[in-house]
DNA sequence: TTTTGAGTTGTTCGA
DNA sequence: GTCGAACAACTCAAA
């Protein structure tokens, strides 16, 4: 097709269906350019494990464009100058994307505006990633919500603001094609090691994926949700986590599938409810990020500012290893570097016992899980980071401090997640799996363990530590 | 303006 | 084994 074409900048959206940037550069009837911009510079584009994730996103993504008639074009390089140096490169008479909540990004985004307009390209951004504008929602006295049961009640009662847009069909492409970097070439993919050996196992990069697990979640788990999702050894949370992060999947597509199963009576409205308000979350994390420009640096709540985290990189390491001596953390954190991600439940326990036994920052925390988690993003995982040190939006009088003993034998009782990642402790009876250490001489034996050879013993006493904490928190 | 009710996910103690 | 209270008295949101 002739005529200038529109450029759709994509970044974490990397989808085909209710993406509302390529909707409307289709709706123009112009020729589209789908432009994937990677600044390795922006602190939250994915790093990491999520090289993995993109890499695959990406090839996904490529081919589900030249089903419709388009040529997905890679850039590398600062994201507002590669961008426009693109746009003005294809002769673009429009640049369309949805919009980011990040500051950097914010800026990086804004500036772009700038530039497009005073080259006489037209720039237009869009909601596409949340249901609601993190400016959308506000307390009867005008202000951004801080508690999430009250954000919840407004985001029920105003629902999503947009209804979903339909994936293109039979784009027009440009005459006149710039050239685009080759993927294999951006070498996102680890070579030796490789790291991501087990990744596939567990994951399904790309929009079809993503479908693909929202079907199954559906149809086998979300029934069940309210109890299923705290039991790490269950498939029983969606696993949308990955797809949202990389906008394979809008929230807003989520949010209408449940309510399509609530209306045809497959599930209840206890479970979609619950299962709803974990999405909310996301919503809820990206307006405090939004208001909270700092959220990975600084504690929300200012007094936490003064805490005197130790600097013990042992401690550290041994975190990162899954060598701690407390089954459930190991369990957690090596689940983390073997898949990408960890169950919610046990992400918890295993932050807990970083930021509270172990007194490390929970900065370093939110460091090391943006980069292996696949779906670490720059809301979600800060704003979790700060809920569980405890400076974050949420105003509990007293200090959480989780038991890795007490949750392991709660959300693990036959220890069935704890005995597939952690397997020298396979053989221990259930009723010591959480507590090999109390274990008696004999059974370790039997087990073939032994504490401090084959598994380390604690690396802190809990209940001491937990003393710690609470003095030092106090 | 003042008041009132409530706050994701917890732990421990003691009856 | 189970259950309610204490934790510490804060901050938020809405009436």
């Amino acid at each position: 097709m002739t005529g200038r074409p529109n450029v759709v900048l994509l970044r974490r959206d990397l989808r085909l269906a209710d993406n509302p940037a390529l909707f409307a550069a289709a709706r123009c009837g112009a020729p589209i350019i789908p432009l994937f911009v990677f600044d390795e510079r922006e602190p939250f584009a994915p790093r990491g494990a999520g090289h993995w994730q993109l890499h695959n996103s990406l090839e996904s993504l490529g081919k589900s464009l030249s089903t419709v008639g388009l040529t997905l074009v890679l850039r590398r390089g600062p994201m507002a100058q590669t961008a426009f140096e693109f746009a003005q490169e294809a002769g673009a008479r429009g640049v369309f994307w949805n919009r980011r909540y990040e500051a950097g990004e914010i800026a990086a985004d804004k500036g772009l505006k700038a530039q497009l307009s005073a080259a006489g390209i037209e720039p237009e951004s869009f909601s596409g990633s949340l249901l609601r504008e993190p400016w959308e929602l506000k307390t009867g006295s005008g202000g951004p919500y801080k508690l999430f049961t009250p954000f919840w009640r407004a985001l029920k009662k105003a629902g999503p603001a947009r209804s979903p847009v339909p994936a293109p069909e039979n784009a027009a492409p440009p005459s006149r094609m710039p050239p685009s970097e080759q993927l294999t070439e951006w070498g996102l993919l680890p070579r030796r090691p490789d790291w991501a050996s087990e990744f596939a196992d567990s994951w399904a990069p790309g929009e079809s994926g993503a479908e693909a697990a929202l079907i199954r979640f559906l149809d086998e788990a979300a029934e069940n949700y309210p109890e299923g999702r705290d039991r790490p050894s269950n498939v029983g949370t969606s696993r949308l986590s990955p797809h949202l992060a990389f906008g394979e999947i809008s929230a807003l597509t989520i949010w209408n599938a449940v309510h399509a199963r609530l209306a045809a009576g497959a599930i209840s409205e206890t479970a979609a409810d619950k299962f709803l308000s974990e999405l909310a979350w996301r919503d809820f994390n990206y307006t405090l990020l939004y208001y909270n420009p700092e959220i990975s640096e600084k504690p929300i709540i200012p007094k936490f500012a003064s805490i005197p985290w130790r600097r013990d990189k042992d401690a550290f390491n041994a975190w990162t290893k899954g060598m701690t001596g407390y089954p459930i953390v190991d369990a957690g954190m090596r689940e983390l570097w073997r898949t990408g991600w960890v169950h919610n439940r046990v992400r918890m326990i295993a932050a807990s016992f970083l930021v509270k036994d172990l007194l490390i920052d929970w900065r370093e925390g939110e460091r090391w899980f943006r980069d292996t988690l696949l779906d670490a993003d720059a809301a979600n995982n800060p704003a979790n980071w700060q809920w569980v040190a405890g400076c974050g939006a949420d105003a509990s009088p007293w200090i959480r401090i989780f038991n890795p003993v007490t949750q392991g034998e709660r959300f693990d009782p036959d220890g069935d997640y704890v005995r597939r990642f952690v397997p020298e402790l396979a053989n221990v009876p259930s009723r010591f799996i959480h507590r090999p250490w109390e274990a008696p001489g004999e059974v370790l034996a039997k087990a073939g363990v032994t504490l401090g050879a084959d598994y380390p013993n604690p690396l802190v006493d809990h209940a001491e530590a937990r003393r710690r904490a609470l003095r030092i928190f106090d």
